[in-house]
DNA sequence: GGTTCAAATAGATGGCTGTCGATCTGGAAC
DNA sequence: GTTCCAGATCGACAGCCATCTATTTGAACC
C-alpha cells in the first residue's frame, strides 16, 4: 500500500559493480495508482466484468431481472457483484417502480483506459 | 463464474406489464471475459500497478534490486507481487549473475486495453 | 571450502472475497 | 390493509490475499 516516493533510499553498495545505478521513479504516483487499482480491483472477477460489458453495450439502463438470468449464480450474488461495481464507481443505479436499473457511469474506466494505452 | 449463456431462462412473468422483454446477452464471452479479468486482477493492487508502470516506462529490464526500494515493503513483499505479475503473464524476468531483472512483455495488456477503449 | 549478497521461498497471520440460503424492504395491485 | 414480487441486506463459511519474519537458494568472490 504505502508507496514511498521521496528518494528512494541508497541501497549501499560498498564494491564492486553496482547492479544498477540509475534508480527508477514511477511516473504514475501512489493516489493515481490507487485510483485506477480500485477500478481494476472491480473488473478482477469475470462476473463483474461481462456485468459491465452489457451494461456499456445496452448505453441505457438494464433492469436487473435481465442479469440475474445471464449467469449460473443466486440473485443476491449477483446483487453483490453490481454492488461491489456501484461502490468502483464504474456503475450507477436507479429505481423505477418495482425494478432496477444499473448502468455505466460515463469516463468511470477513462483514467485506466489512457493508462493502458 | 459459470456464465450460462444458452437462452438466458424466461423469468416466468405471468401478468402485469413485463420489466424487460428484450434479454440482453454479453458480448464478450466466458473465456475471454475470464483472460482478461485475470489481468486486471492483477493490476488490482496499487503497489503492483506501479510495478508495471515503472516497468512499461523503461522499455528495457530493470533490476530488483531498483524496484524495492522505491516502496515502502520489505523485499519478500515485493517479490510476491512481482511474482503474480509474472503469474498472469503481464512481465517476465531475466536473471543476470547475482541480480533479476523484470520486464513488461509486450502485448500482455492489449486486449484488456482494447475492450476498455 | 567459506563468506557475502540478491532474490526467492516457506510459514504464519489477519483480513478480505465470492458464494449461498434466509430474511428484510418497499412499491404495485388487489 | 394484505398480498405479491424484485431487489437488497444479513449471516455464515470456505478460500484467497497482502504482509511480515525467517530461511533457503544460488551466484560471485576471497
Amino acid at each position: 500500500m504505502a508507496v514511498d516516493l521521496e528518494l528512494a533510499p541508497k541501497t549501499k553498495r560498498p564494491a564492486g559493480e553496482p547492479c544498477c545505478e540509475p534508480v527508477v521513479y514511477p511516473d504514475v504516483e501512489r493516489e493515481q495508482a490507487e485510483r485506477m487499482a480500485k477500478i481494476a480491483k472491480a473488473l478482477g472477477d469475470p462476473v463483474r466484468l461481462q456485468l459491465v460489458d452489457v451494461l456499456r453495450k445496452h448505453a441505457g439502463k438494464v433492469c436487473v431481472c435481465e442479469l440475474v438470468p445471464l449467469f449460473d449464480l443466486s440473485q443476491p450474488t449477483v446483487s453483490h457483484h453490481l454492488k461491489v461495481l456501484r461502490a468502483a464507481g464504474i456503475v450507477g443505479s436507479e429505481r423505477q417502480g418495482l425494478w432496477a436499473y444499473y448502468y455505466v457511469i460515463p469516463d468511470a474506466l477513462e483514467e485506466l483506459s489512457a493508462w493502458l494505452s
